[in-house]
DNA sequence: CAGTGTTCCGAAAAGGTTTTCAAGAATGTG
DNA sequence: CACATTCTTGAAAACCTTTTCGGAACACTG
């Protein structure tokens, strides 16, 4: 299999590669016989265009870049998904580069996608941070998950305030009144802000923490465990548990089930992030809150798809997050 | 910040651009004083040559399609980054297309990688097992993960028998004797080939299954739980399980805890995959199979370089796998 | 039939780079 | 000094497509 150029279709159909051209990007002013004509031509060859010369003539070459540090991909994929749908896969074709966290790599990627004329970029950190600008670049630029420290960019966050306030809100809905809040890293805002979101919602109800404060520490099942594990000898009676992320949900879980504490029935407990393979395959499978980051790359295509116009926007934009509830929240009684 | 061209450059430094070409892309036939001047010049520019237009005289876009139907990336993004160290990321990028499983998807995203000129294709399958094959495509194609069905085509494929033996080799070698063995869908060829590899080892060994049989289910949680408790049923002497994948060891591991059963002094447990999430936070953590899939992205960028020189190879090549030991294995005693 | 408008097509330029080839300059040789 | 070599340089072609613009053919109108 060998590739057509548009002057073999346009040979074929006896016509000039202009009106080939014409033909086939369904210009009219072309009779429709000859279109059909070179249509024909065109599939007989399976000619398909050279996009780098389109590239080079319409000044778009059709390609973002999605510049990473998420080295599992676990938020660059779904951003990635929704970005490819936004775009459609025909028109936009993507980039993914991975930096790995290293300023140096970053830099490398950004020449090479630059030099690749790609007509976007979409920065996702790997935490939901402020991270460095990128700065002035030829081409509009739209941070997703991790906002950039410059105002005059624009920045989609998911909202982790709300998302702490969606979550305690459902265990109020259910009834639960002790609500202990695990937590991570609280060097991470993502931990600040959901924990704020937190006691917010305790407040307006006149509720205060179990256990009196948040429980700050690490991303990790271990650290649930053990910080569920103080929590139980501070505060027995706590019904609820408000994990600041899937991983710490799974370890409160194994805890709660290890000292045979009924879950939801007696304490209800809800984690963060959906991570599938840890919040479906638990016991009872983990009610959570959902980044809805797919929505945040369809958004972010659509930003880039306007600033290319030239319609530009700055500033962060927040996302809403969503309740996803399974089976480790359930109403009292 | 705007794009010069290489034409700015040469007018600066007072050369022709064909010079100017020349000067910076290491030609020799060019004086070094004024290679000086247009690297200077080019400096002072911020010049990065448009890869489109070298693409298209070159007739090398530098490009690759990654195209996967790895929902998660799981296995993508490792063999991604392999991929991307080996090419060198300022030679080459890659467009990560994902077709979700969908054959149609996988059409278009096709389309618009050979009409983007990619130099190679690497494609990586869900699952371990045979895929279709694309046929005869004008550019060279390595399947990765997951091997074609045609012969004729190169596929890498990490080695599962192999697995199966090293997981069952480890656990002999800890001095265990009665090896149970839970995993997945029958239907994979995964858990056929890991089965294999593991009865072939024992049976080396004058051993047979603990449990009589292997234990096929799916490829979650609750199986892993569901067939532990069978198996400490049925055959309550068991001293290791060698669990098809990560997901059905932590299930293992939650059932032997619950039955205050220690891991590993009385039975030791391997999973397989590596999959980091679950594999280091279990408790304990899990020694397992990894597939090194980062190797196999290095190999099948190679294996495609090699083949835009023309150096194509074909059929399957076998890559091994390696044992990750953590503490869910200890010798007895 | 002259004039006007429409419809369809093709020649050519443009986009940014690499590469070939010829010519001019500098150097060496006899 | 004449000639042959070796160094440097630049003009131009090529890659493949899109788009502009002018021209040809044709149909109407008065």
């Amino acid at each position: 299999m060998s590739r057509a150029t548009l002057r073999d279709v346009a040979k074929l159909a006896g016509v000039s590669v202009a009106t080939a051209s014409k033909a086939l990007n369904g210009q009219p002013q072309v009779r429709a016989e000859t279109r059909e004509r070179v249509v024909r031509a065109a599939e007989q060859l399976s000619f398909s265009p050279n996009t780098l010369a389109q590239g080079l003539i319409t000044q778009r070459s059709g390609t973002v870049g999605l510049l990473t540090s998420d080295l599992e991909g676990r938020f660059s994929i779904p951003i990635l998904m929704g970005a490819e749908d936004a775009f459609g896969s025909d028109q936009t074709s993507v980039f993914l580069c991975d930096a790995r966290g290293d300023a140096i790599r970053e830099k490398h990627h950004l020449r090479a996608l630059l030099s690749r004329r790609v007509d976007g970029l979409i920065v996702v950190g790997a935490r939901p941070d402020t991270r460095p600008s990128l700065g002035d670049l030829p081409v509009p630029v739209v941070y997703a998950y991790a906002p950039s420290d410059d105002p005059a960019d624009l920045s989609l966050i998911t909202d982790n305030v709300g998302g702490g306030r969606t979550a305690v809100d459902h265990l109020i809905r259910c009834g639960r009144r002790r609500i202990a809040h695990i937590t991570g890293d609280p060097g991470y805002s993502a931990a600040q802000d959901r924990a704020r979101g937190a006691v917010e919602r305790l407040t307006e109800e006149g509720l205060e923490l179990a256990g009196g404060e948040v429980w700050f520490g690490m991303w990790s099942e271990a650290w649930g465990r053990g910080a569920t594990r103080m929590l139980l000898d501070r505060c027995p009676e706590v019904d609820a548990i408000f994990a600041g992320s899937d991983e710490i949900a799974r370890g409160v879980l194994d805890v709660l089930h290890e000292e045979r504490i009924d879950v939801p029935s007696r304490v209800a407990v809800i984690g963060f992030d959906n991570w599938s393979v840890l919040a479906v395959n638990s016991r009872p499978p983990l009610t959570t809150i959902d980044h809805n980051l797919e929505h945040l790359g369809r958004i972010a295509a659509q930003r880039l798809s306007a600033a290319m116009d030239g319609v530009t926007g700055s500033g962060v934009e927040t996302f809403p997050v969503r309740l996803i509830t399974r089976e480790s929240t359930a109403p009292l009684r």
